[in-house]
DNA sequence: TATTGTTATACTCTATAACTATA
DNA sequence: TATAGTTATAGAGTATAACAATA
């Protein structure tokens, strides 16, 4: 009775949501928070629309999750003097600092999630995601 | 830059359901519709109760499916002449054909999506994700 | 006129609570 | 009183459309 890979997939999901939410919880952050801050720290950007775009997310529903971060002095944003309709997307050093500790410990039960594959069977497996994603 | 293993999953979740929308269109039945014809394929069910727990969905968010599928003489839903509180759910043979083909058109797109793997690439892929899942 | 960002609105999905029928 | 199922309601999340500012 061989399950569907959606299934598997989805089942998958499904746990990493429920490891990650207390981490998220404890630092402060909303899952689509974290989302932007790691996008952003990997290229910052020129718009917001280009930034909505790049996680798969609706422009709009973008703009609570900004001002949040921003207000909390997460991220810069501000209008380009070139063009004043868009604004300017980066980290600031507290953003940067608060994905690099968010991330860490992310990673820390990701590992312990896959601990009991080999090295060589974690690196394929991860390997294969991100070709199939 | 590593991606999170959260990200990677949820990319590779939204492909698959890209993937299956237009079966399932084609099929007449919705995502919530092919999992409980599934999940009965699997086994059948004592009570929507434990229906809804196999499958991870809320109890009353099914009773619209189920009386959809069972209008169209999918499924089987009677109640329980020891006790008339419960129902007895199970496919009909309609309900196991139609899980049937749309399995199989989900299942060749699934190959054609991985075929850049080898066999046993695939094999242990597969294995990783039951594991985890 | 076209584009970026924002706000307002509506729509979908899901969960909670109240109700019925059985036991 | 307790349980299975159902219905009604409310809440969260998301998308659509209208709007304001700038080009």
């Amino acid at each position: 009775m061989e399950k569907d890979l959606g299934a598997l997939v989805m089942g998958l999901g499904r746990r990493l949501i429920a490891m990650e939410q207390p981490i998220l919880a404890r630092h402060g952050v909303s899952m689509w928070g974290y989302v932007v801050l790691t996008a952003l720290r990997d290229n910052p950007m020129r718009t917001q629309a280009a930034l909505a775009a790049s996680i798969n997310a609706d422009k709009t529903r973008l703009i609570p999750v900004l001002d949040e971060l921003q207000r909390r002095g997460l991220i810069e944003r501000e209008p380009d003097p070139r063009d004043r309709r868009v604004r300017l997307l980066g980290l600031t050093p507290d953003g940067r600092d608060l994905q690099q500790r968010v991330q860490t410990d992310i990673r820390k039960d990701e590992k312990s999630l896959m601990s009991e594959m080999s090295d060589e069977e974690q690196a394929a497996f991860r390997r294969h995601l991100e070709k199939l994603s």
